[in-house]
DNA sequence: CTGACTGCAAACGTTTTGCACGGTA
DNA sequence: TACCGTGCAAAACGTTTGCAGTCAG
């Protein structure tokens, strides 16, 4: 459990429970999109408004305390900041799984940018495909 | 240089003048946004309507003749069905490059999935940086 | 010749903005 | 207390839709 007030201070933020209560549902469901945190979060605080959701997205993910995983025919959704990590995305249910990132394919990966010259700062790979809960309703 | 009108009949498609010039541009620039090419398009073709590129890109995409290339921060850019490859994004001047899939990063993510009972479809790869030209302008 | 495709303009949903009020540090 | 953040409503923006006319197969 992280203490969001403090996580909000070190990044140039208050910490208003507007906020607070935005980053403890993105932890909780790991990935979500702009629609489904005003929807938790509005039951929450009714008087929340969608407008500040929006700016505060955009200020988070300024101030890297989140970030924006986009993905292919769908809107974006949003983690907190952790170490890399792959996404598997399920394209029947639309869920994002994380899977530790693999050292092996960090290193192939830095090696090929560094033969280009190109100076690599992030890694984003989403692997699509159905998970295990949807090719089980799938198969009854 | 592929026959386009070829390639879109195969898949169930008329073979517009429209959807001929849009799939040139594409190959022509690699990876392009909507609005990139409806201003190079209608160049060409100012009777081009917006909301025709929109329906070709949606029916295209349907029809596997594109791909969605969605990335971080900004709109999506599609390109030309082909094999799969990495994309090197740059931060700076937001082209993206093509470079060839690695096997050992392939065989890395299909154990990894199968682990899971994943079953994978498509990896989307994006590595995010500053490329070599901009590196240039940058140091200068 | 016929169904598929285009262009136009209007409609729609999402995101952004400006401003007066309220709350955090 | 000063400034940052919020909520509201309106504006701006990107995308989609319906329809009459046109074109590829």
């Amino acid at each position: 459990m992280t203490d969001y007030a403090t996580l909000l201070n070190h990044n140039g933020l208050k910490a208003t429970f507007q906020r607070t209560a935005i980053l403890e549902h993105i932890e909780q469901h790991g990935h979500m999109s702009i629609d489904a945190i005003y929807e938790e979060v509005v039951k929450l605080y009714p008087s929340l408004s969608l407008a500040t959701v929006y700016k505060n997205i955009i200020l988070m993910v300024e101030n890297s305390v989140l970030v924006e995983v986009p993905i292919t025919g769908k809107k974006s959704k949003y983690e907190l900041t952790k170490s890399d990590h792959i996404h598997l995305v399920c394209t029947e249910c639309g869920e994002v799984e994380d899977k530790p990132h693999n050292s092996n394919a960090d290193d192939i990966f830095n090696s090929m940018t560094q033969q280009e010259n190109f100076s690599l700062s992030k890694q984003q790979i989403n692997l699509y495909g159905v998970c295990v809960h949807c090719s089980n309703k799938m198969a009854s």
